[in-house]
DNA sequence: CTATTGTTTAACCATTTAGTTAAATATAGA
DNA sequence: TCTATATTTAACTAAATGGTTAAACAATAG
């Protein structure tokens, strides 16, 4: 166990910095899948591809449900949102810049010569 | 160096996952600033400070510009968006989540007797 | 030239990450 | 019960992360 808590928000982006963890959650925002049926996507051994779904459980990110042998696993998509709240803080202080940067270029386009 | 390239949203996302960084970016979205304003906001050293925008740097989620001996910092607002887009596309599958769990509270609010 | 300021780089260390293989656990089927 | 299937856990390893202090570098000031 850790000494200290993380932040979830830590822990929701730790879990998207890894493409595989990142192809999990895609193939899950399709529907609920047994975790076999997910690794059989990648070329890793299962106990890897155990250990990503259990940083995407820890960070919050998905729920397992045990029916029988097989535990299906679903996205839950509270911390999703968190982290897409997080980054959109940051959508004006972009959009002016892009614009900005649109302008300059109509700005220039307009000033050619041919 | 790194042998193998990483990919972009990777590091984007690896970036974010560090609280110290998140407020650096915070702090950046409102104007460039020079590093030793931001290492102020940080009981940890300048030497830490510096790698932490050494790795938003190399997520080039932020650039350098050089003035004497000053290095102001300011953000690049692409891969933030891009790591917004790729978070945004699973924004319809938890709307719909989460409008049916609000369905269901409402139906459960409706049938109570008290 | 020398000292000071702003910043990076180097060397080091503890912890975490991402993978491996092998063993353990739990359920289902013959 | 014995065996196969679904999955986790343990033990290990290599590499990456996040911090430290000390040294190096660059630019300005006296």
């Amino acid at each position: 166990m850790p000494a200290v808590k993380k932040d979830p928000l830590d822990q929701v982006f730790m879990a998207l910095a890894d493409g595989t963890r990142r192809q999990i959650v895609k193939r899950l925002a399709q529907g609920e899948l047994p975790v076999s049926d997910i690794a059989k996507d990648f070329e890793m051994s299962l106990a890897a591809v155990s250990k990503h779904i259990k940083v995407l459980e820890n960070a919050k990110m998905v729920s397992r449900r045990v029916e029988g042998r097989q535990h299906f696993l679903s996205l839950v998509p509270e911390q999703l949102a968190d982290a897409l709240d997080w980054i959109s803080i940051y959508r004006n202080f972009w959009l002016k810049r892009m614009d900005a940067l649109a302008a300059i270029v109509e700005t220039n386009i307009e000033n050619q010569e041919d």
